[in-house]
DNA sequence: TCCAATAGTTACTAAAAGGTTACTATACAA
DNA sequence: TTGTATAGTAACCTTTTAGTAACTATTGGA
């Protein structure tokens, strides 16, 4: 009897499989430049819902790309972080960030690298 | 009264928005190496619909990443490929790629890239 | 004459994702 | 005593996404 998830043949799709969910890819953003709140997370993710974002960590948890660490105090605080799995994932993240420069110079008609300078 | 589509101010939001999606993910994996009939494109991508599929092939049309080639025969034959807009996406869908081999590696206890080999 | 092949569309249904509101615990401060 | 702050959870509802089945056009071939 199996208890491993069965992982795709096409490694684009294991990746997908992961973190190709839009949300994800806005936390995975966020994290990459540090520790945040819960609260952080919220407010610098636009139009994510309390519930949406919890759901999401929790799950980016699971697959061990992140780390929970809650603080005993009150108000709660609790922090989190990418762990080795989750900085790995980095150069994802930059190189949407680098095309999405790009497009948006692009669709205002400046110089890009992405289809040649006008 | 504007009718350009408003871009997130987040590149990476941006970028998310046009192709951070299973589907147009994959079938941008497809479509990178080489030009391929809408037949092929279905039995390339595992699990996927012919409605899901036609749905998200004229979703990046519009969006100006793919081109459609409809040639007058019985039966029809339509080809999809990339133009240079999806092109510029070629090292996001590689680093995806490289990664998801790291990850697979690294579930199988094999040395990988992602973490420091063991 | 009727079937096969391709690339769809349409209508209907089911499942997944997301939104909203109310509720929780706890300690401090007013 | 009541309110505030944080990080949730739970229940309920709506929206979005996806699956399925039936139908279309066209022409060559059996």
């Amino acid at each position: 009897m199996e208890t491993k998830k069965e992982l795709p043949a096409c490694p684009v799709a294991t990746t997908v499989g992961l973190i190709g969910n839009k949300w994800k890819l806005l936390i995975l953003r966020e994290l990459l430049t540090g520790t945040k709140r819960f609260g952080e997370l919220r407010s610098g993710i636009e139009g994510i819902s309390q519930k949406v974002l919890t759901q999401n960590l929790r799950s980016m948890e699971e697959d061990g790309i992140i780390k929970r660490q809650v603080f005993a105090e009150v108000p709660p605080r609790v922090e989190y972080s990418l762990n080795d799995l989750g900085n790995s994932l980095r150069p994802i993240i930059s190189v949407m960030e680098e095309w999405g420069l790009g497009y948006k110079a692009l669709i205002n008609g400046e110089s890009n690298q992405l289809i040649g300078n006008k």
